[in-house]
Order: C-alpha cells, then sequence, then structure tokens
RNA sequence: CGCGGGGUAGAGCAGUUCGGUAGCUCGUCGGGCUCAUAACCCGGAGGUCGGGGGUUCAAAUCCCUCCCCCGCAACCA
C-alpha cells in the first residue's frame, strides 16, 4: 500500500494554543484526510516540544515543575485538537522516554563521529550576575546589566558542524527545487543564510537544566534543534523500541511548518539528517501566518484569537472550512471575526446547506422522499453532469499542490452550478403536471449526484458536516469513496431522501460581531495569571529614581522603527541621552520642550549602538500609548515621591 | 541600498511562471423566482491594475526607476 507521511510542527506549551497554530493543524488535517481517502496508509503526527528555558521559568513562576507545568498545557493542547476534529496517528511529547533516550543516542552518535564536537563559548563573564555576555552585548566595555566589569572567559558548550554541510544543502535547493516551497521562502534562505555562510550551531547549553541531559557530560542538555526536528524520527521508533515503522514511513512526504520555522527545517533538519546518513524529508512547506488587523497576533497586544470560542459559536466544520478557503497557504492572511462569519453564511449556510436543504425538501414534497425510476434527461443537464464528472480532477490537481483555497474553489464553483441549474429547470413548475414527473424525477437525482460528489470531496474540511449530508441524500460511505468520485450517477435512481436539520444555519452578522467581542475580552480577563503584580516594599519602590526633566533634543534613531533618541536636562547640569522604543507613537519634533519624567537610575543600556541612560515613563492600554507629561512649571530635576 | 512579501472596483483577493478583451467573493443598485436557511438566479454601476519611463502590433504581466505598506534580524530600560 502506498504510504503517505505528514506532520505538524511539534508546539511549545508554554501558553495556550491560537488560531495560527490551529490553522496550521487543521490544515494537515484536511491534507491527511484527503489522502487517506485516496487509499494512501497515512501517518499523521503532530507533538508538543516541551524544553527550554522559557517553560522552566515559567514553571518557576507558577509554581510547580517543568513536567507539572506541560503536562496541564499539553492537556489542553490534545483537548484543542479533539475538539478539532484533528485525525492525528500519533502525538509526541519530547519529555516522552522513548524520545529522550533516542536524544541521547542520536547526540552521542554525532559528537563520537566528529559532526558533533565539544568547544568553547567565548564571551565576557559578570561574576555577580553570573551572565554571558558577547563583546557586542557590553556597554563601554561593561556588563550591560550591572555596569561592572567583566571578565573573559570561556564555556564548555557541544557544536553541530553546520558549516559542513552548506554545499550539500545548496546543493540539495539545485537538485530539488521543489524541497522547499513556496519558493520564494527558498530565496530568503539562500540570500539570508546560505550565502553567508552557515556557522557551527550551539546544540547544547549549560544556563538551564530543563532539557534532555548530554548522558556523557553531566551539566549540559541538549538544545532545541537536535532535540524537537528528530521528532519526525524519534515518532517512528527511530532508535528506540517504542514503535517500529520508521522503515514504513520515512522519510516524511511533508513537514508542514510555519513560516518562521521554515529556516531550521530547511538548513539544520536536512543537515542533521546528512550526518546522520538518512533519507532527507520530501518536501517542507512554509505556510503563511494569520495576521489580525493592525498586525501580529501576540500575547502582549492582547489580541489573540481564540479557537475555542469560535468552534463553540459556529461549529468546528464552519471554522475549518474558513481557515482553508479564505486564505491561500503560503501566503499571509487577515483574519477578522466578519469575514469568518461572512464566509460561512455565504458558502456554507447560502450556497451547500441550502442546496442540501431545496433538493432534499423537493424530494420529499413532490415524492414522498423516494424517487421514481422512471426519468428523463435533456440536454440542459449535460453541462452540470460534466462539471460535476470532472471536478475530482481538478480537486485533486488543487490539493496536491496544498492549494486547499483553490481546491475548495472548484467544489463551490459546481455547487454554485448546481443552484443555476435549479432555476434553469424550475421544478417547481415540472411538479404542476403529472407528464413532466419523469423530467423532475430526473433533475433532482442530477442534484443529488451534485451533492453526493461535492460533499465527498469536502470530507478532509468538513468532516461531521459531510455526513450529516449523506444521510440526508441517501448515500453510503461506499457511494462517496474516492473511486466514485469521479462518476456521475452512483446514487441508483430510486434513491431516498431523509431531511435533516440545517447543516449551516445562517449566522446574524451584527448580533453575533458584538456577542464575540465580548466572549472573547471575557476570556482574556479570565486569565489574569500575572496581571497582578506581587506587593512590594516601600523600601523596594524607594530604590527607583524617577527624575523630572525636560527634552533638549529628540530625534529618530535611524534605521531604528521604535526608538527615538532624547537629550534630556535632569537637572545635572550635563544633558542625559536615554533612547525610548515610541517612534510609531510621537513625532520627534512633538516631544522637544516638554517635561517628563525618566527613570534616572537604571544602569546603562546599548540600543542599535547607541548608549540609553535609562527611561521614560509612559503609560500604555490596549496597545495605546501615552508619554506621561507634566506641568511645564515643575522644575527639572525634581525628584518623584 | 540588510533580507523577504505586498500595492488590481467601497472591502477582501485571484490573475503576473509562459504578454493577447481585467476576473472572483462580499457590499451596493435594479430585475426574476417561490423549491429552499429573507436563501437562489439574472443584469447594472463601480478599476488610469501604486507613480514615471522603456521594450512590443499589444503590458496588470517583461525591463529600468521612484513612492508607499507589512513581516523577519539588530533595537521596544
Amino acid at each position: 500500500m502506498k504510504k503517505y507521511y505528514i506532520t505538524t510542527p511539534i508546539y511549545y506549551p508554554s501558553d495556550k494554543l491560537h488560531i495560527g497554530h490551529t490553522y496550521c493543524t487543521v490544515a494537515t488535517d484536511a491534507m491527511a484526510r484527503y489522502k487517506r481517502m485516496q487509499g494512501y496508509d497515512v501517518m499523521f503526527l503532530t507533538g508538543t516540544d516541551e524544553h527550554g528555558q522559557k517553560i522552566e521559568q515559567k514553571a518557576k513562576e507558577a509554581g510547580v515543575t517543568p513536567q507539572q507545568f506541560v503536562d496541564r498545557v499539553v492537556a489542553g493542547i490534545k483537548e484543542l485538537w479533539k475538539l478539532m476534529n484533528i485525525s492525528n496517528d500519533r502525538f509526541i511529547r519530547t519529555t516522552d522516554d522513548y524520545h529522550v533516550s533516542a536524544i541521547q543516542k542520536i547526540f552521542k552518535q554525532l559528537y563520537e563521529q566528529g559532526d558533533i564536537y565539544k568547544s568553547v563559548y567565548k564571551g565576557k563573564y559578570c561574576t555577580p550576575c553570573e551572565s554571558f555576555w558577547t563583546e557586542t552585548q557590553l556597554v563601554d566595555g561593561k556588563c550591560p546589566d550591572c555596569g561592572r566589569e567583566v571578565q573573559d572567559a570561556e564555556e564548555e558548550a557541544y557544536f553541530f558542524r553546520l558549516s559542513k554541510y552548506a554545499d550539500q544543502i545548496l546543493k540539495l535547493y539545485e537538485d530539488q527545487p521543489d524541497f522547499l516551497e513556496p519558493a520564494s521562502r527558498m530565496n530568503e534562505m539562500i540570500n539570508n543564510f546560505l550565502k553567508p555562510g552557515l556557522e557551527d550551531l550551539c546544540v547544547s547549553r549549560t544556563s538551564f537544566s530543563w532539557g534532555i541531559p548530554v548522558d556523557f557530560d553531566p551539566g549540559h542538555v541538549v538544545y532545541v534543534w537536535v532535540d524537537a526536528l528528530s521528532n519526525y524520527i524519534t515518532a517512528l521508533g527511530y532508535q528506540n523500541d517504542r514503535y517500529h515503522d520508521y522503515e514504513k514511513y520515512w522519510p516524511a512526504d511533508v513537514h508542514f511548518v510555519g513560516k518562521e520555522i521554515t529556516r531550521f527545517h530547511s538548513i539544520i533538519w536536512p543537515a542533521m539528517l546528512m550526518a546522520l546518513h538518512l533519507p532527507l524529508p520530501k518536501k517542507v512547506f512554509g505556510h503563511g501566518w494569520l495576521l489580525l488587523e493592525g498586525g501580529k497576533m501576540s500575547k502582549s497586544k492582547g489580541n489573540v484569537v481564540d479557537p475555542v470560542i469560535l468552534a463553540d459559536r459556529y461549529g468546528v466544520d464552519a471554522l475549518r472550512y474558513f481557515l482553508l478557503r479564505e486564505f491561500p497557504f503560503g501566503s499571509d492572511g487577515t483574519f477578522s471575526n466578519e469575514a469568518l462569519i461572512s464566509r460561512i453564511n455565504s458558502d456554507l449556510a447560502n450556497d451547500l446547506g441550502n442546496l442540501l436543504s431545496r433538493t432534499v425538501a423537493m424530494v420529499e414534497k413532490y415524492f414522498d422522499g423516494t424517487l421514481p425510476a422512471q426519468q428523463t434527461s435533456a440536454p440542459l443537464d449535460d453541462t452540470l453532469i460534466s462539471m460535476a464528472a470532472s471536478l475530482r480532477d481538478r480537486y485533486e490537481a488543487q490539493m496536491e499542490k496544498f492549494a486547499f483555497q483553490n481546491a475548495l474553489i472548484e467544489v463551490f464553483t459546481v455547487i454554485s452550478r448546481a443552484n443555476k441549474y435549479i432555476d434553469e429547470t424550475t421544478p417547481w413548475i415540472l411538479a404542476k403536471s403529472e407528464a413532466d414527473r419523469p423530467r423532475l424525477a430526473c433533475v433532482l437525482y442530477n442534484l443529488l449526484e451534485v451533492l453526493r460528489i461535492s460533499t465527498g470531496l469536502l470530507l478532509p474540511f468538513i468532516p461531521v458536516s459531510c455526513e450529516k449530508a449523506w444521510a440526508q441524500i441517501g448515500a453510503t460511505s461506499e457511494q462517496t469513496a474516492w473511486d466514485t468520485l469521479a462518476t456521475f450517477g452512483v446514487l441508483p435512481r430510486t434513491v431516498s431522501v431523509t431531511k435533516g436539520n440545517t447543516l449551516f444555519p445562517r449566522i446574524d452578522m451584527q448580533a453575533e460581531l458584538k456577542a464575540l467581542e465580548t466572549a472573547q475580552a471575557a476570556s482574556q480577563t479570565a486569565e489574569p495569571e500575572s496581571q497582578k503584580a506581587e506587593p512590594i516594599a516601600i523600601d523596594d519602590f524607594a530604590k527607583v529614581e524617577m527624575t523630572v526633566c525636560k527634552v533638549l533634543a529628540c530625534e529618530a534613531v535611524p534605521k531604528s522603527k521604535k526608538l527615538l533618541k532624547f537629550q534630556l536636562d535632569c537637572g545635572e547640569g550635563v544633558p542625559r541621552q536615554i533612547l525610548s522604543g515610541i517612534a510609531q507613537y510621537y513625532k520627534p519634533e512633538d516631544l522637544i520642550g516638554k517635561t517628563l519624567v525618566a527613570c534616572t537610575n537604571l544602569p546603562p543600556r546599548k540600543m542599535m549602538g547607541l548608549e540609553s541612560n535609562g527611561m521614560i515613563l509612559s503609560a500604555e492600554k490596549d496597545g495605546k500609548l501615552n508619554v506621561l507629561m507634566l506641568d511645564d512649571t515643575i522644575p527639572v530635576g525634581s525628584k518623584l515621591c
């Protein structure tokens, strides 16, 4: 049997997942279901990448162990995939025993054959801060955190000989121009990383401990590259006994990944596999991001879209459909509630749902639910029939290119044609004459066939709804199998229908937009987590020196989007230079002469090569920022108390 | 000149590989229909395809140039 191995990235469980992760996973799921439908033996893998410093910190903040922390988040992720009807065959966690031991073996093998070597990470060390810094991070040759002297220091670390594989990877791209898609991503890799030259990659850490220990060198843990990327083979049983289908499924047919991690999958991962003498995946596809009006989705902006709310309100299938129909898979798209509702209404409710509803209703009304065998065709039927019969091929061509959007457009073109066909044939008029009954029966039969083929092909996208539709049009799963979908006339002529519930109810746009706003706001405030600041002692507050100052000069930092450079009179006799990331909110000239407050006892910090000696106070809420401006009569140099 | 993506009707997008009448969805205006989820069908209005220059019989598409938006990396104390 032909096999097909497809993967999502393994997600980082430092937080709840959002609509972006859902997008990628739903796409992978649709592809997996499509391939199963075609008769492939599919392995669909997803999972979680659970190690690293960030999770160690988050667990500490939450007062639990890292393992407890990830267990909780991962449980939520599995629930989300269940809700979204994700049909993954396997779920790997990088904390799974079998993965841990396999990684240790892989790491050791690479070390023993010389592809990983122990070296030193050279830098400057600040003893009181216990921190390593590179030359470029230093401010005036001193520790950027505390301003004290630093010493030359060396830290042991393991490195992977990535540089050794640069040529082979360039050759891979030449020989296999479709290895990484869309093509624009490959250009980015070549220009940004390959051409400038690859540096060896630091693949271990000693600065945190939440990771897979390097078993032959205590104190070192394996860093994300080797740990996370290898999941695609350890999940099949590579170097472990938990699973035994590495031989069967590897190499993967495609890795679906977000564009931010295409680099890891198209450079580091192939290099690692080359080092291990393993076959390379056939393809890496870097999909685009879902953006929101006003930019990227991010926790800090508080504009994260929660898939659970949307699925609860409109149904899982509707959300799945929207995600794959609205956005071209390779490029970014803009998500909005309005677009979601509009898409559901126009395609699913008005076109597909209504076609099903009116067709089934007419079969019940005119023939008591069962068509007679005597049916008369007409030339008018030909266009519809040929469109429906050839639909599978056009759909398949798009699916093979991961062009989900286009595949769905193909299906809905036929659905629209069927709605038009009803107008052309006017069944309600045919119903009035006994002589036209055979003709009427044929018209309704043709409509049922279009519905059978359409919902057959929509199965990977909206699986639950398709099965409901089959129940209504009287189709069995044999009659909607892949092989039957390129043939018109599969349902028996005397098919019986059963009217069911409305497949996709229309959504009241105005009412829902309001309701959504409330629901989303509620879910965000429901988890204040670290919102409330810890109480501090008055002494702690007193440590912060806040000084009233006047802006002497202010200009944008060249090539910087965020930074403005201030010269401030803080009553110290000499101007103080402070950089502040508010360029998007203020024009430099508007701030000159204003009286502001700055924190003036922070250690100096270097940004864009310029030194900043403090922080200008501003207030921020809901993405809006205001610099604190004071009455100009307050004397410069006053301390806030 | 850091790298990449993009600018096409009021909104959102396709079309650009390989030049040949500018298309889709939503919205809007008018008409039709009554089987259906106030759904469906038909028609209209609405675009100097970011600006300028070039190649060509012919440019959204190819070449040059400029402008604007967005993302990535170094910056957000």
